[in-house]
DNA sequence: CTGAAAGCGCTAACAC
DNA sequence: GTGTTAGCGCTTTCAG
């Protein structure tokens, strides 16, 4: 069924029927009404491919997610398509896996649907000039930046927090509650992304509090899931069980993390205190709640909006915004008690 | 950047260009790396939208994942794909959101690419002949039934668990436990889908036992997520505190249940035990560990794509699969101890 | 092995 | 207000 059968059916011309179809006002409201009862009654849907083929220009934006896993993506999300619609835009949504590469398929959306701009959440910080060069519109990296890349400030836009500062806060809050023997659960000590810079802010809270780095402290899980940062946990536990407190690099590393200790008989925080960082909706739910560092997911989201809407309009270039996190106490730290 | 400005700047033509992307065996290896070659240097990347529109029929089994929240798809959707290329064929992705219409969203993407079969996760149970006309492509109902609709059994296949018998079974451990005075946190009464089938269940579990249906100890949460499950358990506490035990129809809901009981300084399973029906990741790793049915996520995703491909091979009609849950007991359920 | 040409279904000028 | 028609970028016969 195509718009020409309909059309056929209607006694009309395709051109009527598809001025009916993007509501176009110059059409007589009989045949107006004839045309979509005909396109209902025969359950007539124009095709997309059809219609991005022949348009030249469009008020879309991509929003390309990169892991759909994380909870914490879902409401950055949501805000974002709310700033997108408000501005008048409209978005398209594309979620890929994590192995996949977002840049591909941001230049593969940009083709096909005529975008305006692009937003990436989450992807790899090791961007260079020519891997982006498959771009052509202005792009924000949101919750990451370019820190292990080779771009240019000008090149590119991003909305992330400070990760390296970030971490080395929640681990001083640590060392401020009196805890020096601090383990570490992080996802690798060399990905080149979060892991690698959240690591790098422990490494600095210790040495700046003149804490000299353990490495038998510090275990990798190889993944952000929870199953993983169980058996991490496990793994340093049966090799050293010497730390009053634990730093995980994400909320849901940190909740597996909590169950490994109880599980091994320590009690949190009394045994163990235990910090994160993301904030996501489900650890202010388990018990004992934990304490992290909220990234606020609206403020990234409006940000990132507002940056590459800015881009798009010609009104700014290349601009890095780095919003800083909330501490959300929960009942997972408290004073070092040995 | 088209294949016409690839095949100008190669010297050949569009169709030998063409040729070089999809992979066709007669091309000379000379011009073959050459057109390769253009291509990179370029970031060239071909239009779907072009390709989707000419291609008459394509390989490709659509997956619509209504409600992109939900961590149990997920675990879905990876076994799923995983089934869809084992048998040959590939899969295309398209997320929406709990308010969208599965059904205009699939038939939306059976018309762009062309779709052999397509896979619901997740949708209403309450579909009339008139909306499915839409789709001309057999297609298989995951997670969900239509037990609330008009449609014969031969006009669509499903694979789920059956809600109303699992949610009787979950009480029913609960009463064997020596418990009478059970709660239920449902999302609402009448959803005409899995709420009104798990309340169903809890309700002939209480009746088939002899325990007369109390409706204050029954609470709405209007929605599947923990703030709002949260609120709806601090509603029912401050309603009455005589039960001894929780059925909630979501492992999320259950998870937020108990940080509201333990916030009311009810200890879980002590003063009040609980159980779900889910079985995700997160509700393993949570204090104390849920006791819940779960879902078996690769046995829904096999037998799916099992079915549909049947189907599409012609080598079956409509077929419908009730799996059986798993009971995974957690530390959340315990004997009554008044 | 390679090229020319016919559409795929639709929108947007441009006529009437 | 409505119809005619020229492509959008690509794949695919069909020739050579």
């Amino acid at each position: 069924m195509t718009i020409k059968d309909i059309a056929a059916l209607c006694g009309v011309s395709v051109s009527t029927v598809s001025r009916v179809l993007n509501n176009h006002p110059d059409v007589s409201a009989q045949v107006r009404s004839r045309v979509m009862e005909v396109v209902q009654a025969n359950h007539y849907i124009p095709s997309n491919s059809a219609r991005d083929l022949v348009r030249t220009r469009s008020d879309a934006i991509g929003l390309v997610v990169r892991g759909t896993a994380n909870p914490f993506f879902a409401e950055v999300l949501k805000t974002m398509e709310a700033k997108v619609t408000e501005a008048g835009y409209t978005m398209v949504l594309h979620q890929i896996g994590t192995c996949d590469d977002e840049l591909q398929a941001g230049a593969m959306l940009e083709r096909d649907k005529k975008l305006r701009g692009l937003l990436l959440l989450g992807g790899r910080s090791d961007y260079a000039k020519n891997d982006v060069a498959a771009l052509n519109v202005p792009f924000v990296c949101c919750t990451y930046d370019n820190s292990y890349g080779t771009l240019g400030e000008e090149e590119y836009s991003s909305v992330s927090i400070d990760d390296e500062q970030e971490a080395c806060r929640a681990v001083k809050s640590l060392i401020g509650k009196g805890h020096r023997r601090i383990a570490a659960l992080i996802s690798a000590r060399n990905d080149r992304s979060i892991s690698e810079l959240r690591y790098g802010g422990y490494r600095r809270a210790l040495k700046e509090a003149g804490i000299a780095l353990d490495e038998t402290l510090v275990e990798e899980t190889g993944s952000f899931q929870m199953p993983e940062a169980y058996e991490a946990m496990e793994r340093l536990l049966k090799r050293t069980g010497e730390f009053t407190a634990l730093f995980a690099i994400s909320d849901a590393m940190a909740v597996a993390a909590i169950k490994a200790l109880d599980d091994a008989g320590r009690r949190v925080p009394e045994d163990c205190s235990v910090i994160a960082i993301d904030g996501i909706t489900m650890s202010a739910y388990t018990l004992p709640t934990l304490s992290t560092l909220i990234q606020p997911a609206d403020q990234i989201a409006a940000e990132a909006v507002r940056i590459l809407v800015d881009r798009i309009e010609g009104r700014a270039a290349g601009r890095h915004v780095q919003v800083a996190t909330i501490l959300r106490p929960g009942r997972s730290v408290c004073v070092n008690q040995e």
